[in-house]
RNA sequence: GCCCUCGUAGCUCAGUAGGAUAGAGCGACCGCCUCCUAAGCGGUAGGCCACAGGUUCGAAUCCUGUCGGGGGCACCA
């Protein structure tokens, strides 16, 4: 990584300072190493210089130039250092450094990008979590993308990671869908039931009715109608369950877990929470109720665990789940939670720290809504005319590649607008197709070389000192710095920001191609040019891997 | 009313662990295929970073307030 070598050069750099007095370091402040965002600034650089400053009381550029006379010279990596107004020292890799970072990207192949070896550290993400009463809605589309694409970042970072969904399969909705489906079920075979007043009135209701009838046959019929319901109400919830595991698998995104809220309300979970939260002090008792004193924690108000009737909350079961991830020894847990369950934060993070874990070892991922629109004019959703487009109905009409990409071209706090006709027709303005037709391109330039009877070099085997060309250099410059981009979006939690680089590199990709011919008469240089189109074939793959999006070889 | 979040080019949005002349895509306008995929490339135009204060050598970024959009404020899940 690019960093970490700059990072040991600057930290050697003022050791030799501090050893010679030239200056009175007190102490190191972290050296902040960015990537410039105009080439005339070098490659990177370190605002180090000002960062002293202030406790040296000295000009900034005057620690600058020292620094330049105190750095070692590494000609291998560094090409030039510069210092530049108010203090700024850039770094201008070496073309030596880039041309042969190439030869380490083929060899790395697709585990470029990746941290050499883990980071010890193990982390759970959990996300879309929907209730099993229905098909998921887009919004748990872009909530699938963000927890996978964040989960496969954090594994590329050196993280242990596990994917889990949390089945909220507890509760009233859960009965209402139950008693619903059962309805529906009665009346297929001709027997006069309503469904409930505040039940499901979704024609999916009466499909998955009739998928039970179907595979059950009249079993049900005879059972008096409570048992009846909760039969029928674990069959068409496994059903449900079944659906999301096949839309999500079409989605690319597989879970490690599926874990049932129901589960910790048959075992001892809950009471086992509660009583830690006594425990520690935190539960008082009032109106009949049993209470967490989630105030002690910076929450607003304090929180109910055991209602009146003696019910556990919602509230109590996600307390009894928590404790469970942690007691499975994650050392952070992530969760990506819809808009919608904001106000829960704080709560959280309150009941938390009142079973004694740091409140920083939960993350909360708010992820915004998505807007659907056709043509520009807002898809209008409502249950009950039955107007609805579906997670699945979405991924049928735009497809897997373009839907995941674009749930992830927006920070994730930010809602997203999403047209349905401008993501499957505008396919030269989509930058999915901008960012696959470079790879495609690029397989399209060696299946040529190929049938010119072009060899393609191995690694070590091109003279890639002959890559001189500004667009090539550039290319190569993207190439490199897409280790530490990809560590950036596992510490910020920001897997969107993939598609900036995807496009970028991409970009840079495209402007080589039209720079510069590949297969030509000159075997040396296109040589060495099928090498450097080979790399960024990887790295492009390897983005798009990660991003969960294909990487088609013609388009 | 209180809390959270957002407000940046005509549109959709990046940029916020304070840093250099605020970026991209789309839309508009002008160019580029005898040649490995034109789903591409180059160029032009477009900004009081909502507003007002404050902190700092330096603020789109941090703090306070105002205005505007979205979300949340259950003994529901």
């Amino acid at each position: 990584m690019i960093r970490r070598r700059l990072e040991s050069v600057i930290d050697r750099t003022l050791q030799g300072i501090r050893d010679s007095k030239e200056l009175e370091l007190p102490h190191i402040p972290t050296v902040e190493i960015e990537k410039t965002r105009d080439k005339k600034f070098g490659d990177y650089s370190t605002n180090i210089a000002m960062l002293l400053a202030g406790g040296l009381k000295k000009n900034p550029m005057d620690i600058a130039e020292i620094f330049l006379s105190f750095m070692p010279s590494e000609p291998g990596f560094i090409k030039e250092v510069k210092a530049a107004p108010p203090g700024f020292i850039n770094f201008y890799l070496s073309d030596d450094f880039l041309t042969s970072s190439l030869d380490e990207i083929e060899k790395q192949d697709e585990s470029f990008g990746a941290a050499a070896e883990t980071n010890g550290k193990s982390v759970q993400v959990e996300f879309v979590s929907a209730n099993p009463t229905g098909p998921l809605h887009v919004g748990h589309g872009r909530w699938a993308a963000v927890g996978d694409t964040l989960a496969n970042v954090l594994e590329a970072a050196g993280y242990q990671v596990e994917r889990e969904f949390y089945i909220n399969d507890y509760g009233n909705q859960m009965a209402l869908f139950g008693a619903s489906v059962s309805a529906r079920y009665a009346q297929l075979l001709d027997v006069d039931e309503k469904v409930p007043e505040d039940g499901y009135q979704g024609e999916y209701i009466k499909d998955i009715a009739k998928v039970l009838l179907d595979k059950k046959g009249k079993v049900y019929f005879d059972m008096n109608p409570e048992f009846r319901r909760q039969a029928i109400q674990q069959e068409a919830k496994e059903q449900v369950i079944e659906h999301f595991r096949l839309v999500l698998e079409s989605f690319g995104v597989r879970f490690d877990e599926w874990f049932s809220e129901t589960s910790l309300h048959e075992g001892e979970e809950i009471g086992k929470a509660i009583q830690e939260l006594r425990d520690h002090g935190h539960v008082f008792e009032k109106d009949g109720a049993v209470w967490l004193r989630t105030t002690d924690f910076g929450d607003d108000k304090d929180r109910v665990l055991i209602k009146e009737s003696g019910e556990p909350t919602y509230f109590a079961s996600d307390i009894a789940y928590h404790l469970d991830k942690f007691e499975r020894g994650f050392d952070t847990v992530i969760n990506v939670w819809g808009a919608d369950h904001h106000g829960y934060v704080a709560r959280m993070k309150a009941a938390i720290q009142a079973l004694g874990y740091g409140s920083e070892r939960l993350e909360i991922i708010i992820g915004q809504l998505v807007n659907l629109f056709r043509k520009g004019e807002p898809v209008r959703m409502s249950k009950r005319t039955g107007e609805m487009v579906t997670f699945d109905d979405l991924i049928a009409e735009v497809g897997p590649d373009v839907a995941r990409y674009l749930f992830l071209t927006r920070s994730t706090d930010s809602p997203l607008d999403f047209d349905i006709e401008l993501a499957k027709e505008q396919s030269q303005d989509n930058p999915v197709y901008y960012v696959q037709y470079a790879h495609a391109r690029i397989c399209s330039i060696l299946n040529f070389a190929e049938s010119k009877g072009v060899a393609i070099p191995g690694p070590g085997e091109a003279d890639l000192k002959l890559l001189k060309e500004e667009s090539e250099l550039d290319l190569i410059r993207h190439m490199v710095w897409f280790p530490d981009f990809v560590e950036d979006c596992a510490t910020f939690r920001a897997p969107f920001k993939l598609t900036k680089y995807a496009e970028d590199l991409a970009a840079a990709f495209h402007l080589f191609y039209t720079k510069c011919r590949v297969v030509t008469d000159d075997a040396a240089l296109t040589s060495s040019r099928l090498a450097l189109v080979k790399c960024a074939r990887i790295v492009l793959r390897n983005t798009l891997g990660l991003l969960g999006v294909s990487a088609p070889e013609s388009m």
